[in-house]
DNA sequence: AAAAAAT
């Protein structure tokens, strides 16, 4: 069974099972044997404390997470003594199976790091910055772009295009993936939301690919929505201007099948692109594009894209993995949010894998001040969310609904507010989904309400409030969409509305914002743990909600006429909007 | 069966 073999039987939703895949298993096992041997040559970098800080696959949001950086302490000590009895036990248990299994076969070998003397220092500095490693013979993290320049040959004006825009000094996932990606080690990166991954991986695919070649594409960033793929794009643009490189999007894969086809798609460095769009152009007869030359292959929001299920990312994954058949081909994931099912593929099928983790993995981030808001009823939403535009609120703000239907109907309720607002979704037209981010990026829209579409690494400077209108499905969902807000150290604002209907996800998010550091009502976590069955149903099919709407139905009798915004209309048409003040809300 | 993803 080759390696594409099993990531077909992955894919097609099967578990991961050491007696069906043996083989590969057995494979792995030598890798690790590998790895170990090596320690004696090089400096190695994981220690005991790697263990004890991972969190797992964070399936639960259950543990407390201690930190140990003494800044973060302080935010959490409501710690009642049981759980913290019950956590200790988990640890003690997790370890075992670490080190038994397959995890980390380096734990054991500590004592052989005080050989070198520079561990100590490379110690402090990666738990000064929260950097978890896991791996063998991982190079020293960097604390200077100017080291980049040094020692990796990063071109001078990259790092200039970096100072011109603001940026001093490599975040922490930063300064150990790059050096990580410029060894040629393929690996798997865990860094909060709004942390610096896109640079961490532009930065190396930039320094690897030295100088424009005419060679074809010699590295592809996959992206789950185009949006965040024309943001990357951007992204690479500035940060290679003055060099050189040919950085390249897919916006209309008919055009691209021309440009890319085997003639022309030598004058490319880089593609940046969401994979169907790549599906389109390999399926051509003869195949529109080549990535025969790609060297680098950066999977972005990782975990989305591993997605299953008939109409998921996952088969599509796999055959752009396929299609770059180089022997050369190393391959990046990352994403803020990481699941078991990434971490045992990546095992299984990198070579030498590497994990980076900064701070603990599948957390929100402590700069957003987060809110759980009790809204009683579907209705009590809108009039909870009438009651923040009135009291004044700074813009801009998102607003996220489940599905493109609800996004249309609270657009339609509150288009006559006197706000601008706007709405996108992918049922829009790639024009109107352009103009209304490009809007919102102006500061032209105040609100936006938008669909899981933009919940995952868009990067909108600046938004001082996410709106969970609807509850989000899964605490995954929670942490991409309020890292909207709180980038890069910023502070940002979430509030996120519940009825009683959201009350079998109430206890796993209340898990994640307490463990942020906020408060949270005791007896949220009080909650009876969902069975894992009954959480995969809501994130199929979260809980059925009425329409969104307020307009007494008499007023509704001509289909598609808005109802009228006249001052005495006005009244009428919302006589309970400006005075009535929700009543549900207990927070 | 949410949303996303090719024309």
């Amino acid at each position: 069974m080759d390696a594409f073999d099993l990531f077909r039987k992955l894919g097609a939703g099967a578990k991961f099972d050491l007696k069906r895949f043996g083989q590969d298993a057995a494979r792995f096992k030598v890798n690790l044997t590998d790895a170990a041997g090596d320690v004696l040559d090089e400096k190695i970098t994981s220690n005991s404390k790697v263990t004890e800080e991972e969190e797992g696959d964070g399936e639960e949001y259950e543990e407390g997470g201690e930190s140990e950086d003494s800044g973060a302490g302080g935010k959490r000590k409501h710690k009642d003594e049981e759980r913290d009895v019950k956590r200790k036990k988990k640890k003690t248990k997790r370890k075992q199976t670490e080190l038994e299994g397959t995890g980390c076969g380096c734990l054991e070998l500590t004592g052989r790091f005080q050989l070198f003397l520079s561990f100590p220092d490379v110690n402090r500095i990666r738990s000064q910055h929260r950097i978890n490693v896991h791996g063998s013979d991982v190079p020293d993290p960097v604390c200077t772009f100017e080291e980049l320049q040094s020692e990796y040959r990063l071109n001078p004006r990259v790092i200039q295009n970096l100072k011109d825009a603001g940026l001093n000094s490599p975040t922490p996932v930063q300064m150990q993936a790059i050096p990580l990606m410029m060894h040629g080690r393929e690996l798997l990166a865990c860094a909060p939301t709004g942390s610096g991954k896109t640079l961490a991986f532009c930065l190396p695919l930039l320094a690897h690919l030295q100088q424009p070649a005419n060679l074809g594409f010699r590295a592809v960033i996959i992206s789950p929505t185009r949006e965040l793929a024309s943001q990357t794009y951007r992204e690479l643009l500035r940060l290679s201007e003055g060099v050189g490189f040919r950085v390249h999007i897919i916006d209309k894969a008919s055009l691209a099948a021309k440009k890319y086809g085997p003639q022309s798609s030598k004058k490319y460095d880089i593609l940046v692109s969401t994979p169907n769009r790549l599906i389109f152009l390999l399926n051509q007869d003869p195949p529109a594009l080549d990535l025969s030359s790609v060297e680098w292959l950066v999977v972005d929001e990782s975990d989305k894209l591993f997605e299953g299920g008939k109409t998921g990312f996952r088969e599509q994954l796999a055959t752009v993995f396929l299609a770059c058949s180089g022997s050369k081909v190393r391959r990046a994931f990352y994403s803020a949010t990481c699941t078991s099912d990434v971490e045992q593929w990546c095992r299984l099928n990198l070579d030498n894998l590497v994990s980076v983790n900064i701070g603990h993995r599948n957390t929100a981030v402590e700069t957003v001040e987060q809110e759980l808001l009790f809204v009683g009823t579907e209705n009590g939403k809108l009039v909870a969310m009438r009651d923040i535009i009135k009291k004044g609120f700074l813009p801009p703000m998102l607003v996220f609904v489940q599905s493109i239907d609800r996004a249309r109907e609270l657009f339609h309720e509150l288009v006559y507010e006197g706000i601008n607002v706007d709405v996108i979704h992918a049922d829009r037209t790639q024009q109107q989904r352009d103009n209304v981010v490009s809007s919102f990026r102006s500061g032209k829209i105040w609100v936006l309400i938008c669909t899981a579409l933009l919940a995952r690494g868009i990067d909108f400077k600046g938004v001082n409030l996410v709106l969970n209108y609807d509850f989000p499905t899964s605490a995954v969902e929670y942490i991409h969409r309020i890292g909207r807000t709180g980038r890069a150290g910023h502070q940002g604002k979430a509030i996120t509305f519940f009825t009683e209907n959201d009350k079998p996800l109430l206890r796993s998010i209340a898990n994640v914002i307490k463990q942020a550091g906020c408060p949270v009502p005791d007896y949220m976590i009080g909650f009876k743990k969902i069975h894992s069955k009954v959480k995969r149903r809501l994130e199929k099919r979260p809980p059925k909600r009425s329409a969104i709407c307020t307009t007494p139905r008499f007023l509704m009798k001509k289909k598609g006429n808005a109802p009228n915004r006249g001052q005495k209309g006005e009244k009428q048409t919302f006589p309970y909007i400006s005075s009535h003040i929700c009543s549900c809300i207990i927070n």
